[in-house]
DNA sequence: CGACTCTGAGTAAACGATTACCCACTGCCT
DNA sequence: AGGCAGTGGGTAATCGTTTACTCAGAGTCG
């Protein structure tokens, strides 16, 4: 019922044309010698025969898949998934095939991804992962999307501008009222991210500026899904950690804590202002509405397709270290900016 | 710099285990006679090199890609991010490739996507899609998920059971009160779709049983994107359409027709109560928080892949229509059961 | 005219895995 | 001892393409 036919090869093509397969071949590729009668027989024949190369052998021969990687921590969030559909729309285009594939919040499965890809051959990967990555494994060119390891300058990535994120998530918060603000991020990746290191130095650098007093401290420590930022938040009220404006270095995870903090009985934004990261659209229909720094996710995506296949085609590349611009959006988790009281 | 070298193949494992690459390849795929001493040792030599098939030399020799297709409308929509999840786990662990492509909302690119599909060679296809598909051009065993047209019964297919989730939508405004209950739904899924057409049979099924007038007029069409479920809901009021209960199809557009509904100054649920259906994790975090039908959307994704599996290993089908039971899941958008009035 | 350079095209060896076919050996039965 | 079956594993062909060599013929130049 399914049976695959054997579709039409190069070599029945050689036939039909009395010529050898390398001329086909070079013919196909435009690469090579051969003359315009020759040309414009084969391109005749590939279209009467529907003759299309199989990419298996194409793939095994040159070494090269045409295929791309992408890893992503979650499609599940819409970040990532906005991201996704920008690297995909890129690549779609120049007929590159895209293996999406999910991390997880999982070592283990990360390396058997890893591993998978490797066997698939891709030529390039866009990576989005809190868990290290052995360029050296992967034997194609690597770049890293929005999370960015900081302990190598040297690599290609293309991030938002994170320190002028936390600059204006500090804003918010200041300009809200806030005297007592902390931080909410993912203690791995304050260890391992430039990304969120680089939001906590925006963020400590505003509010010195401002003078308001800050700490390293002042960060409480909580993976970012929804239900776990709820929990501990409302722990850490319940414990005596008090504050009156929170950053959170995701929408989903400020979500969640918005919630710890009503479920420890504070208000947003009445008793703490509440800001997140990313803008993504439920945090215009979540109640109360979400001020957050809004990244874009298309421009990153697509940033780091761009940047991917210049490195791939070995161009020279003026600057690997791409920076798109955030943009502060408030809504109805950040007081209104009542007249700003004393400095 | 970024030189492929290449990884260690077959014909390296072999030598390293004095063994050909005959007895290293019946030992991976199982298949052919080899002594446990040898298998281990194979295993273990996989294990130290990190070994991974070369998926386009394997997919060469044996003719099958290991690839399947899975195409879905809008991969940044948590409901279809789950199943393209559900299935990625499945094929992933059955070492196939996993494409996964967004049909978008416009019939070009959907058929752009399929070209691409088939040029790929893939084996099977998940098919969610609003647009028709030509089962013979794709050359490949197809199973719909979720949306299933309703022309053709012979086709295989795994959805949620539509007809008992249109009776809990119902049952759901029925009980809070609702006595001149709408549906909302997507004009073009009224006509070519069987899941949409489920819903509302059972919504109408319902209705009919506990004498609530209900006709197939009592619908609003719309696109179900927030926007546009919001500025349809909005209009329709505007222009003087009453209705005390509205069931809407997506989750998604559900939160957008609230909005609408209070755009248009009518509150929710005190005026009208609101179902919607998937169940997306923001039901429980936007405000009012959503009553819905939830759709068990990793059930959905791994049926799926079983079923297409089974197909495409040619093995007998029980049962080529599958139904995923759903369940009514209570929330802010309806009025609580106030000990449900006159009959 | 001889030496050279182009041009167009063929030959055959890869690429990495699978598998039909074969063989050597062991143990067992008659 | 001879026959036979079962076991473990090697040999080599094959999948469809690409590409480094090679080469015959034609044109060009001194």
């Amino acid at each position: 019922m399914f049976a695959k036919k054997a579709p039409v090869s190069i070599k029945q093509l050689a036939k039909m044309a009395n010529l050898s397969t390398a001329t086909i071949s070079r013919v196909l590729n435009n690469n090579g010698r051969f003359s315009s009668k020759t040309r414009d027989m084969v391109i005749a024949l590939v279209k009467e025969t529907g003759y299309a190369p199989n990419v298996a052998a194409k793939a095994l021969r040159t070494r090269t898949a045409r295929a791309i990687g992408l890893v992503v921590p979650d499609i599940a969030n819409e970040f990532f998934a906005l991201i996704a559909n920008a690297v995909e729309r890129h690549f779609f285009d120049q007929a590159y095939s895209l293996f999406i594939c999910n991390a997880g919040e999982n070592a283990r499965r990360n390396e058997s991804i890893l591993a998978s890809l490797r066997g698939k051959g891709i030529d390039g990967l866009i990576y989005i992962s809190r868990f290290p990555l052995n360029p050296a494994e992967v034997e194609a060119p690597v770049v890293y999307l929005d999370r960015i390891p900081n302990d190598d300058s040297a690599l290609a990535g293309v991030s938002s501008d994170n320190r002028q994120g936390g600059r204006l998530a500090a804003r918010a918060l200041v300009e809200a009222g806030s005297r007592r603000p902390v931080m909410l991020c993912h203690a791995d990746d304050l260890k391992r991210l430039a990304t969120v290191n680089d939001r906590m130095t925006g963020f400590a650098e505003y509010l010195a500026e401002r003078g308001v007093a800050w700490t390293a401290k002042d960060v409480i420590l909580s993976p970012l899904t929804m239900s776990a930022a709820r929990q501990n938040v409302r722990r850490a009220i319940e414990e005596g950690r008090r504050f009156d404006g929170l950053f959170v270095s995701s929408d989903i995870g400020a979500i969640g804590a918005v919630y710890g903090i009503e479920d420890a009985g504070l208000r947003v934004p009445q008793d703490v202002n509440v800001v997140g990261y990313d803008d993504i659209s439920f945090c215009e229909y979540c109640r109360p509405a979400l001020s957050t720094v809004r990244q874009n996710a298309s421009a990153l995506g697509r940033e780091g397709a761009r940047l991917l296949q210049a490195m791939m085609e070995k161009r020279p590349i003026q600057n690997k270290n791409i920076k798109v611009p955030v943009e502060l959006v408030l809504r109805a988790s950040t007081r209104r900016s009542s007249a700003e009281s004393q400095s």
